[in-house]
DNA sequence: AACGCGCCCTGTCCGC
DNA sequence: TGCGGACAGGGCGCGT
């Protein structure tokens, strides 16, 4: 499932890919990807003969950035994909979506088995009205210690579904949620209220620590997930707890637990982590 | 207000 | 071998 690591590595791919190119056309296979009130003719009619000027990121969305202010926010839910026309692996794309034609002759693809991603359409005023729904970013310099602390003594929810909430941080997903309670030695299921400051500490730091070598190995390929290349990405042989319940914990070998929290797998080694 | 649940959707896996 | 059912979960709407 991509998160901010997996939009973050589709966002560098882009960056060579398409910025500066003009969409010279718009063609919407599956209307269910694009946002309430975003009609396959508005979505055609705004990007028409319009340059994306660059590519960027906010929590796991992708945000093309378009002449005149006009963001196309790129939400991929559970399994969508990125990618353009010109990578080898497009051929195997079997769910495109959405396809920006560009002026070169190439195209942008949105592929999404599923169809849980969403595309959305903002002026500067949506988007800035969007971006202020979504938390902080764990890996800027505003993601602090204490704000850490500050975030988790507001709720008294199991701290991995705090991690989920994208309007407290943005961009974590059950993966990385998973992979940072470990790196903390934080049990998923603890109120967020009764952590500690040296545990709100720990966590913090293990988000920026796990994030950061995601984005080293172009993020996790647990299923779906492919680049904006197409490729899988190579952080997947590196998860400690992540999907390996009944597999030894890598510190010290006590089998890996799995339990559900509000419908989602967590995963934890009930000796590491407190 | 904060929290949790059910739903959307389809590829994959399991058991018979 | 084939098929039905369970499962996966990000985000949102809704009820409590």
């Amino acid at each position: 499932m991509p998160e901010l690591p997996e939009a973050e590595t589709i966002v560098r791919d882009l960056q060579d890919r398409v910025a500066g190119a003009r969409v010279t056309a718009v063609r919407v296979i599956w209307e269910d990807v694009l946002a309430p009130g975003l009609s396959p003719h508005k979505l055609r009619h705004s990007l028409r003969n319009r340059q994306i000027e660059g590519v960027s990121r906010r929590g796991k969305n992708v945000v093309l950035e378009f002449e005149g202010d006009l963001r196309l926010i790129i939400n991929l839910g559970m399994t969508g994909r990125v990618i353009s026309s010109r990578s080898p692996r497009a051929v195997e794309l079997q769910h495109i979506a959405v396809r920006l034609a560009l002026a070169d002759g190439s195209a942008l693809l949105y592929d999404d088995a599923r169809r849980f991603g969403c595309l959305d359409l903002r002026d500067a005023d949506g988007w800035r009205a969007r971006n202020a729904e979504l938390g902080v970013e764990p890996l800027s310099a505003d993601f602090t210690a204490r704000r850490m602390h500050e975030i988790t003594r507001k709720s008294t929810t199991p701290i991995r579904n705090l991690l989920l909430d994208q309007k407290r941080i943005a961009g974590i997903g059950n993966i990385y949620a998973n992979e940072a309670l470990f790196r903390a030695r934080v049990r998923p299921r603890r109120r967020a209220r009764r952590l500690t400051r040296s545990e709100t500490r720990a966590l913090r730091d293990a988000l920026r620590v796990v994030l950061r070598e995601a984005i080293a190995a172009r993020g996790t390929t647990f299923s779906d997930y492919r680049d904006g290349e197409g490729e899988s990405g190579a952080f997947e042989p590196k998860l400690r707890v992540y999907g390996r319940d009944g597999l030894p914990c890598t510190v010290c070998r006590t089998p890996i637990k799995r339990i559900v929290l509000t419908n989602r797998s967590a995963f934890y080694c009930p000796r590491c982590q407190r």
